[in-house]
DNA sequence: TCGTGACACGAGCGATCGCTCGCATACCAT
DNA sequence: ATGGTATGCGAGCGATCGCTCGTGTCACGA
């Protein structure tokens, strides 16, 4: 039953977006009563948090398992490899992306948001560090600038639809990403 | 009065942010009665529309002056400035900033954020164009990455207030952008 | 002085919201 | 068969929303 009200609350999200997203039309097209709602959880937030949540874990597994999965090869390889790996995750479900990044009220889900952020920024950092060599400059500034760098475009990529070819756009993403790391020419 | 109106309503936003901000509310904090709102706007969404509007205005005012007022130098200066000058308009108004970016679902001021990144976007590609030499990338491309970068790191910086000294963001952000558009070194 | 029109007022309308609660139902141990 | 319990139901509550409209006020031209 769980089930079935997420799935419930995710379609009328992508259907009808998050500002005629009410109790009752979730209770409706789960084809149960509104007061069974409140059985399961506490409250209209709670359940659309609980969708949001199932699909942040989701998209963090994605990248996560390609991320770790690469770690070994060059560095080249690596940069290329996540941002295909990212790219695709995003593409999976593109319409949700579009509901948590556009329609929700980022203050709505920060919290969660900027804990997996910081949790790959960290992840990033890590790995620079371990990396020789780089330009002198602390990990965490470089992963920092990466991170929100790599994720921004590829989810403007995703939704954007701009008028680059995949191939190009991530041969461009890896080349900022890379290019930043090595030493200043000067 | 419709200055009193659009007053008030940004205060409304900055204090109680945009889910608290009922129409009501809005004419109470401007002193004047809630019927005399619909006198000079059509009506809830108007009054936002129009403060976010104002706000937008002012911060392409400031960005667009300090950038082309700039163009002749060389591309190192004018990346370097241009950073700096976009840190220094969004720090203006942080929390509006914060309003807009955090609290407004996107989707209600998308065509007018598009828009004026869009019109950027197209200004950076112009001016990339004219420049020799940089690597066989499209200027549009180019731009593009480049554009939604430069927005994205910014105003997280504002925002989110990361531990890494103004000098040394507004330096790693320029050296991302210029290190993007050199040739590759293979 | 007086008629008039523009403006501001604010109680309250109709709609919608998230949510509750008394009731019906179905299942199961006894 | 029966009593108890858990669960789903759905009408409707109270609150809040954006917004309207009948009313009062006042400045101003005739």
């Amino acid at each position: 039953m769980v089930e079935r009200i997420l799935e419930a609350a995710h379609e009328v999200l992508l259907v009808e977006g998050h500002d005629a997203a009410s109790t009752n039309r979730i209770a409706r097209r789960a084809g149960i009563s509104p007061g069974s709602l409140y059985q399961y959880f506490d409250g209209k937030e709670a359940i659309v948090d609980a969708v949001v949540a199932r699909y942040s874990d989701d998209l963090a597994a994605r990248v996560a398992a390609a991320f770790t999965t690469n770690l070994g090869a060059r560095g080249e390889t690596v940069a290329h490899d996540s941002v295909a790996a990212l790219l695709a995750a995003l593409e999976a479900d593109a319409e949700m992306l579009r509901v948590v990044t556009e329609q929700l009220p980022l203050a709505h889900h920060r919290e969660r948001l900027v804990a997996l952020r910081d949790q790959v920024t960290q992840l990033v950092a890590t790995y620079l560090a371990a990396q020789r060599p780089t330009r002198a400059v602390e990990p965490e500034t470089a992963a920092w600038l990466l991170v929100r760098t790599v994720e921004q475009l590829t989810v403007r990529y995703v939704l954007d639809a701009p008028s680059i070819a995949r191939e190009v756009f991530v041969s461009e993403l890896t080349h900022l990403v890379l290019a930043h790391l090595e030493p200043r020419r000067t």
